[in-house]
RNA sequence: GCGAUCGUAGCUCAGUUGGUUAGAGCGCUGGUUUGUGGUACCAGAGGUCGUGGGUUCGGAUCCCAUCGGUCGCCCCA
């Protein structure tokens, strides 16, 4: 008795937070997300932005440094790991501080202004939740070396055009504030840490946590017990120094002027020193928790930070995965089954089939089956059309075009693409 | 790191006072019938009921642990 000693190979799991997607369904995350990064190609040329690639990872000291004093990000949400020459490398988790790196390093100080945009893949030791993942993706825009509120505008102006585009601006909103000036930043913190030292015993315990930490971010916590303590905490107005507030006021009335809808968030807070003035979010109610569709600001300290010269800069970023979940409504382009009638039909199937696609008609095909059985298969793929063919090319009567789709414009270019490859009046439709 | 919730076929899911060989739809495989073109019919394959313990005559079902998914807290560059 043969026994089927069936050693059960197991097969390796995706990682925690990775996650795989396939397109080619009406509502697949993959077509989504490529829909994101190409409507983000083409706004981002239309505001002359640069195409730049930096690399996937980078010496730890790159992320370490800009993140500055967040040891706990540092030391638990960065994946870190030494490489076989004793080096300790770091997946980037963001993008400003390869970008950063980069201008300095590379020498492109000398094109400053300069105005960069990328996307890619992001790495984060998190726990996955709805809108975020250990390898999630974003697209990104930056501009480096002006320290003009004009920069400020156009670059918001940047990301409002391309919520539009995406058509998911409806439910999102620009949320604005200024951190100020180094001066104005500094008198209010201050400010914020007596008003919340007197309050000490309201607070939750997050929150005294963060008192000794990241004071500032009491303000956006979401403990019941802390809101009224954060609402009544003093807005960073009364702290700004002359200078910082114009830049404000010129930022606001440049959207204004330009017609980008934004509301003030006095409580909209950075958690690094190297933030100034511009901070803001785009936020919808349609992630859950996750309610940063994108998000950015001004980080004038950051470049002088690691090493560079004093370099204003201002940038933001948002998440592809969280655009392509807004997504609600995808262009599709028309495609067309063709099928022979015959299987001595097939190699004119297949001259039919190459002319269409080489006039640029997407065009599906069957590999097996009869024709019922293709018919069948080729309306529920959602084609907007079938294309049989039944006689040999050259012959009238040729091919029998029959429409699926009720989308009149659809149909339209099938039928001129049809019609252009097969010479006028050969479609017998 | 903490909490809630879920885990049955490739996919979406049924399946409770614990009781014979664990089901459906879709998909897949094969066949029949059609045959100028949207919903046909028949059959079949496919399941360690996440995993490991425990209670019981008997566990997909109850208990514990563990792994994994989802959502939330912390964190959010």
């Amino acid at each position: 008795m043969a026994d089927k000693d069936t050693k059960r190979i197991e097969t390796p799991r995706p990682i925690r937070g990775t996650q795989d997607m396939l397109g080619g369904t009406s509502d697949s995350l993959a077509d989504r997300f490529a829909y994101v990064v190409e409507t983000f190609e083409r706004v981002r040329k239309l505001y002359g932005f640069r195409r730049i690639e930096v690399p996937v990872f980078e010496q730890t000291a790159v992320f370490a440094r800009s993140l500055g004093e967040s040891t706990d990000v540092v030391s638990k949400e960065m994946y870190t790991f030494e490489d076989r020459g004793g080096d300790s490398v770091t997946l980037r988790p963001e993008f400003t501080a390869g970008i950063a790196r980069a201008y300095i390093t590379e020498g492109w100080q000398q094109y400053a202004p300069l105005k960069v945009a990328t996307h890619g893949p992001l790495f984060r030791y998190e726990r996955p939740q709805k809108g975020r993942y250990r390898q999630f993706h974003q697209v990104d825009a930056e501009i480096i070396g002006a320290a003009e509120p004009l920069a400020d505008v156009e670059l918001l102006c940047f990301a409002d055009q391309l919520l539009k585009e995406l058509g998911i601006n409806e439910g999102v909103t620009l949320t604005l504030n200024t951190l100020g000036d180094a001066q104005s930043r500094e008198a209010w913190r201050q400010a914020l840490v007596a008003h919340f030292e007197a309050h000490r015993g309201e607070l939750s315990e997050d929150s005294l946590a963060r008192l000794e930490k990241n004071p500032l971010r009491i303000l956006d916590s979401k403990d019941p017990r802390d809101r009224p303590i954060a609402d009544a905490a003093p807005d960073i107005d009364a702290f700004l120094t002359e200078e910082a507030r114009q830049f404000f006021d010129k930022v606001t009335a440049g959207l204004d002027a330009a017609g980008v809808a934004w509301q003030r968030n006095a409580r909209l807070v950075r958690g690094l020193d190297y933030y100034r003035h511009t901070a803001f979010e785009f936020v919808t109610d349609r992630l859950g928790a996750q309610g940063t569709v994108l998000g950015g600001g001004r980080y004038d300290g950051l470049i002088e930070n690691m090493g560079g010269p004093a370099t204003p800069a201002v940038g933001w970023a948002a998440g592809i995965e969280r655009l392509a979940m807004l997504v609600d409504r995808l262009p599709n382009a028309p495609t067309v089954a063709v099928i022979a009638d015959k299987p001595e039909l097939s190699g004119e199937a297949n001259t039919l089939i190459t002319k269409l696609r080489a006039e640029g008609l997407a065009v599906d095909v069957a590999y097996k089956g009869n024709a019922k059985r293709q018919a069948e298969i080729a309306r529920k793929a959602a084609n907007t059309a079938i294309i049989y063919v039944r006689q040999p090319l050259l012959e009238a009567d040729s091919v029998h075009l029959t429409f699926v789709s009720d989308n009149q414009q659809a149909n339209n270019v099938v039928e001129t693409s049809v019609a252009r490859v097969l010479g006028r009046g050969n479609s017998d439709k």
